[in-house]
DNA sequence: CAAAGACATTAGCTTACGCTTATATAAGCG
DNA sequence: CGCTTATATAAGCGTAAGCTAATGTCTTTG
């Protein structure tokens, strides 16, 4: 059983960057701007594996492509990271919000304590 | 070919974040702890489905489980979380020094624009 | 001690992933 | 117009993901 339409955004962005292949692409377009061929080069992968790559990151939101001729140049693109981000600060404040709790639940103990001291 | 050792934590953190059924448990456990069977509940798969998910989640240094009798309450972890933003930030980075290098070749060709004026 | 409850483990299945090779398309160049 | 370069697409393959059903292992409880 797969979801046929809409299949969450939020998969494809973490999908994407759990390859190391295209963590690395991600990590050189972060230098800045590159083709598939320069992004190829030092990758040991063959170029039909970037171009794979890079369609899906473009369809995660994660690259953007411009047409230079017979080149296609990659650049990231902020939106699936802001995806990305902006779940992992969800996450990130029920980290924090359970460390209140834990808090709470200790000082609650303490005084426990105290009374049947 | 795979890799025998140290497949690169940031691909386990990656990939348990890639699944919805993990998120919702990521997202469940952001409210508080909970025990394998409190979070199989509401989630329309299988206990051992969530066993597994939390083995995944726990080797990825997302989650901590303690021992509680025969449950194993679960609750987040940060470790994970922590790898995630910290390459994320990197992501980040580059994706600022981007805009700044695009507004330094637009001034650049306005200069240049000036010069041929 | 027997029965029930919470969880782990195994096996097997289906589907998706990542890669390569082979081939197509399309732009630039002599 | 042929030739080369840059990229896309397709087919095929091996492996891993995610799930279920079945079963095992401990605790707790009556």
């Amino acid at each position: 059983m797969s979801l046929l339409f809409a299949p969450d955004k939020l998969d494809s962005v973490f999908a994407a960057l759990a390859d190391p292949t295209r963590r690395a692409i991600l990590a050189r377009l972060a230098r800045g701007e590159a083709t598939i061929t320069e992004l190829a080069k030092p990758l040991r992968v063959s170029q039909p594996a970037v171009s794979q790559h890079i369609k899906l990151l473009v369809g995660a939101g994660m690259v953007r492509q411009r047409v230079d001729g017979v080149r296609r140049p990659c650049r990231l693109s902020s939106e699936g990271l802001g995806a990305a981000d902006q779940w992992l600060a969800m996450l990130r404040k029920g980290l924090e919000a359970n460390y209140e709790r834990l808090d709470a639940l200790l000082s609650a103990m303490d005084a426990t304590e105290e009374g049947t001291r």
